[in-house]
DNA sequence: CGAGCGAGCCGCCACG
DNA sequence: CACGTGGCGGCTCGCT
């Protein structure tokens, strides 16, 4: 009879809430801790209960100096939690926070203790350096994958990837991928409803669309070929309507087939057929963004075979249709744009 | 959407 | 013997 009145007992999810714990250090990025904490927030505040207890903590409690300028007060390192994550920086903090002891014991126990240890955008690196990525698959800002891959050999870098979940570990890509990721963790807490509910009030996707390579600047990695590459990348762009299979790309580079598939990896991690798409590809979202050419004249100027090859090759490599990138990136003005007859 | 096919990739070893 | 190079062959993966 007493449970009949007081029905709010009997209820099931009335658990205490989640202890979110995310951990900053001064230089870090504010969208990334401020990102997934709002998203959070948001959870608690649409479902009407206290699902998360979310917290910012750091090794050096109080005053945090993030690297827009704006100062977040932080609490100490929290013994136990639901949910760790860490936070990224500009280069010079994520090598302090890497580095950082007392850090690094906390990464350590919580990768044993919490049910969820993640990190946003370059934070991957401070878990990394922690050893809690050997063996897993992760993601990191795509600015910073290759460097990442480099520096821990034994982590398996997702480069495309919005966010990862291995086991209990998650990483996220650059930024506002951090709310991306708490929404999934919403999800798995409380149901994909609440989640989308989440996205909404944020106006954001609940599932982001595309990956987050399509953000990245075309063939940034051509210098680091050195200037034998160069010059076959050079000779490869005035031809990439040509074939250009490897075979041909090996005889001009003065290479046996074998060695330059070898020189392609150490030198830009690419394989021949790889490489070539990446200058096609480069060459077909640059007429996207700044051409009004329609997609059978791009595909041709960027040496596919037709229009259906150039879709299929954007929906493997950058997750979204040529027409969708060209809404996203187009330099257009949205005036511009809006000229169009009807 | 699945099966069959061929180009491409890479482990392995031989060579200088 | 270390190191850079080349060729063979099996296997994978993406296209038709």
């Amino acid at each position: 009879m007493a449970q009949m009145t007081n029905k709010r007992e009997n209820v099931p999810n009335m658990q205490k809430p989640k202890l979110i714990a995310i951990a900053v250090f001064d230089g870090c990025q504010i969208l990334d801790a401020t990102g997934p904490a709002q998203a959070f927030a948001t959870a608690n505040a649409l479902s009407g209960r206290a699902l998360f207890d979310v917290r910012l903590v750091a090794a050096a409690p109080g005053q945090i100096a993030t690297n827009g300028g704006m100062r977040l007060l932080a609490e100490p390192l929290p013994r136990t939690c639901h949910t760790a994550l860490v936070a990224g920086g500009d280069e010079m903090a994520v090598t302090a926070a890497m580095s950082d002891r007392g850090l690094r014991k906390w990464i350590v126990a919580q990768s044993k203790s919490a049910k969820r240890l993640g990190s946003v955008c370059s934070g991957a690196f401070v878990l990394a350096a922690a050893g809690v990525l050997d063996g897993r698959r992760a993601a990191t800002h795509w600015a910073g994958a290759d460097t990442l891959a480099k520096m821990f050999p034994d982590i398996a870098v997702d480069r495309d990837a919005i966010y990862v979940e291995d086991g209990k570990i998650w990483t996220s890509a650059g930024i506002t991928t951090g709310i991306d990721m708490a929404l999934a963790m919403v999800a798995q807490d409380h149901g994909r409803t609440l989640a989308a509910k989440v996205a909404r009030q944020l106006v954001v996707y609940m599932h982001r669309p595309g990956h987050q390579s399509q953000f990245s600047a075309p063939l940034e990695l051509q210098s680091r070929g050195g200037a034998r590459l160069e010059r076959l990348a050079a000779w490869a762009e005035g031809r990439l309507h040509e074939t250009l299979d490897a075979p041909s790309l090996a005889e001009q580079a003065g290479m046996s087939l074998r060695n330059f598939h070898r020189h392609m990896k150490a030198t830009l991690n690419a394989t021949p057929k790889r490489w070539v798409e990446d200058l096609r590809l480069a060459r077909a979202r640059a007429l996207l963004e700044s051409s009004g050419q329609d997609l059978a004249q791009i595909a041709r100027a960027a040496g596919f075979s037709g229009p259906d090859h150039l879709i299929k090759t954007f929906d493997r490599r950058l997750g979204l249709t040529p027409g969708a990138y060209r809404r996203l990136h187009a330099a257009k003005t949205p005036l511009e744009r809006e000229r169009r007859p009807q």
